[in-house]
RNA sequence: CGGGAUGUGGCUCAGCUUGGUAGAGCGCCUGGUUCGGGACCAGGAGGCCGCAGGUUCAAAUCCUGUCAUCCCGACCA
């Protein structure tokens, strides 16, 4: 491709609009372009880079066994009905009508669609297991699109279904797609880590995260040092004998006037007791029932935690009137003892003794305040958040914290859609059964970004090399200068014929320009001509992730490039 | 949906407080000189100042409404 005709318009100056790394360098290199909140358009090089990431998406998911279709991005509103869906997802649904006055939704994602068509055409076990995925535009009304490609409300995405016999087949194709995607991140060549995720209200039992790791991810995760363990901090298990034992002595129960003291840190400076001799009480109303969550003073809830034990559907911080109301003191006083609601305390919290709470009484607080004896817990479970330096849950070492930008998710669903749609299949005895399903999905846009987040440099995007748009970029600095434009020309010519993609910067731009571009829209290798190194029969090649260039022989060029490509 | 901010040429922004009919840099076009890290000189094109009302002799500027965009939060297979 020479440059001359290729269109990435790039822009010197950051769009206003843009905030993170990837949305800003996407849209000055030339990548994309915003349409309207969230809707992006991708221009020639993006739709390079995301016709590989698709690519290698398509290879694993056809060597895993799965059969590639396209379902139609316009579902009826009679299929989301019987899911329940229609409104449960509710708002994040795009919903139109036809002039018929009938309702669709675009499809945010395909789990009813596919449901009824493998229902409609596989009705024995001998057409199982049976993987069906497909790359496709989704489409979620995100309350707030944000970051770019990041949080889009049209983006790409590939999705797999399987359907299987029983559980033992789901656990197969699950493992096989959770071996595909780790062939997949590596094949693109992207610092990952597979974590432990939370399956969400639908999911089902088993669920795994894949996270690409960069510095500005939307989510936290916790991995361990020695062992494989990794999971989202939604998830971390933070287990029972990470707690402090105290052996002290139980001292009697003691009441203290603490006039206008609300915090945690309040305390420590008012009385002296530090976090870790502190619990905190948190009210939260779930499903309109109110409920205290209590942790040590230094730790913090994890509300999917909270969520899974209770069980509930809906859950929020209590509003304080009523808290006030009912315990008799508002949010900086409140504490177990005597806690006229269900009392559920993390585990930490069960191992501790001698501790200080609020007494429900406004300007007082108890100290040396011990469970069973001065008040009892409906339950004791893990409700905090896991932090950096907490045992593993699995082996002995620690737990370190990163930052992930998640791309996959994969899900055991189990029989929940063909049990709502209905649909079944006749197995080896004749019995009807319901199919057992998962679904995994990799965002391929937002993986494109995710690229980015990872590799750049204050000049530009550092491609990985199996996505990078084109592989080599020649940039000859005087395309007026005819030997230079030859060699330009011959070794354009000799690299493609040898399957190699390559950008030749064939404008009649300044060398400054055509090497800012070149940075910028990031091709990880550049071979500059100029007229000196000409002269001596060499040409200069320069590695977009390192510093230095080196000069290579004319003759070698062809090998040079073949070795750092397919190394 | 709450809180905050912003809408002025393709991009980044100034002008708005104290109304008098629009500017800079970059980009773009033409000519010339340049030519290994976003050149220089000269000339030029391009904006009913988001939109709709209102106040006023007069509105980019003041008032009201509205739309859009961005950030924080709530939300989130």
């Amino acid at each position: 491709m020479k440059a001359s005709q290729l269109f990435y318009p790039t822009l010197r100056e950051v769009p206003s609009e843009a905030e993170i790394v990837s949305h800003q360098l996407l849209l000055r290199a030339g990548f994309i372009r915003k349409n309207t909140a969230g809707v992006y358009t991708y221009l020639p090089l993006a739709r390079r880079v995301l016709r590989k990431i698709e690519n290698i998406v398509r290879e694993e998911m056809d060597k895993a066994g799965g059969q590639e279709i396209v379902m139609p991005i316009i579902q009826p509103r009679e299929l989301w009905d019987k899911s329940g869906r229609w409104s449960l997802y509710g708002e994040e649904m795009f919903k139109l009508g036809d002039r018929h006055k009938r309702e669709f939704a675009l499809g945010p994602t395909h789990e009813e669609l596919i449901t009824t068509l493998v229902n409609a055409d596989v009705h024995s076990y001998k057409g199982l297991p049976l993987l069906l995925y497909q790359i496709q535009n989704k489409y979620r009304d995100e309350i707030r699109p944000r970051f770019g490609l990041m949080r889009g409300r049209e983006f790409i995405m590939k999705d797999l279904y399987s359907f299987d016999v029983d559980d033992a087949g789901l656990d197969v194709s699950y493992q096989k797609m959770h071996k595909a995607y780790q062939q997949i991140y590596e094949r693109l060549n992207l610092k990952y880590r597979v974590v432990q995720a939370d399956s969400g209200a639908i999911g089902g039992k088993e669920s795994h995260e894949f996270m690409v790791l960069a510095a500005s991810g939307e989510s936290e995760i916790v991995y361990c040092t020695l062992c494989d363990y990794a999971a989202n901090v939604e998830k971390a298990v933070c287990s029972v004998d990470q707690a402090v034992r105290t052996e002290e002595e139980s001292r009697p129960l003691t009441k203290v006037h603490t006039p206008g003291q609300k915090t945690i840190n309040d305390i420590v400076e008012f009385l002296g007791i530090p976090k870790t001799k502190q619990i905190k009480t948190l009210m939260y109303s779930a499903d309109g029932e109110l409920i205290a969550a209590i942790l040590r003073g230094d730790r913090e809830l994890n509300e999917i935690k909270l969520k899974n034990t209770l069980q509930a559907n809906e859950l929020f911080m209590a509003d304080e009137a009523v808290v006030k109301e009912i315990c008799g003191a508002g949010f900086g006083s409140l504490g177990p003892v005597g806690m006229p609601v269900r009392i559920y305390i993390d585990l930490e919290v069960a191992a501790m003794n001698n501790f200080a709470c609020g007494a429900n009484e406004d300007d007082y607080h108890f100290t040396n305040v011990n469970l069973d004896r001065d008040f009892t817990a409906y339950a004791v479970a893990d409700l905090r958040n896991a932090v950096a330096g907490d045992k593993c849950p699995c082996c002995e070492g620690n737990l370190q914290m990163i930052r992930g930008i998640e791309v996959g998710h994969i899900f055991k669903l189990g029989t929940r859609y063909s049990q709502a749609m209905q649909a079944t299949f006749l197995d080896d005895k004749g019995q009807e059964q319901f199919f057992v399903m998962g679904c995994y999905g990799i965002g391929v846009s937002r993986t494109m970004a995710a690229a980015v987040e990872q590799n750049y440099d204050e000049n530009g995007i550092i491609w990985p090399l199996p996505i990078a748009p084109f592989q080599v970029i020649i940039v000859p600095v005087n395309i007026n200068q005819a030997d230079q434009k030859a060699m330009a020309e011959q070794l354009y010519q000799q690299l493609t014929a040898n399957g190699i993609e390559v950008l030749l910067d064939d404008r009649d731009e300044r060398a400054g320009v055509k090497f800012k571009d070149a940075d910028l829209i990031g091709i990880p290798l550049r071979i500059t001509i100029g007229s000196k190194t000409l002269q001596e029969n060499k040409v200069e090649m320069k590695k977009r992730w390192e510093k230095e260039s080196f000069l290579v022989d004319i003759d070698a060029v062809i090998g040079t490039v073949h070795d750092i490509i397919f190394k």
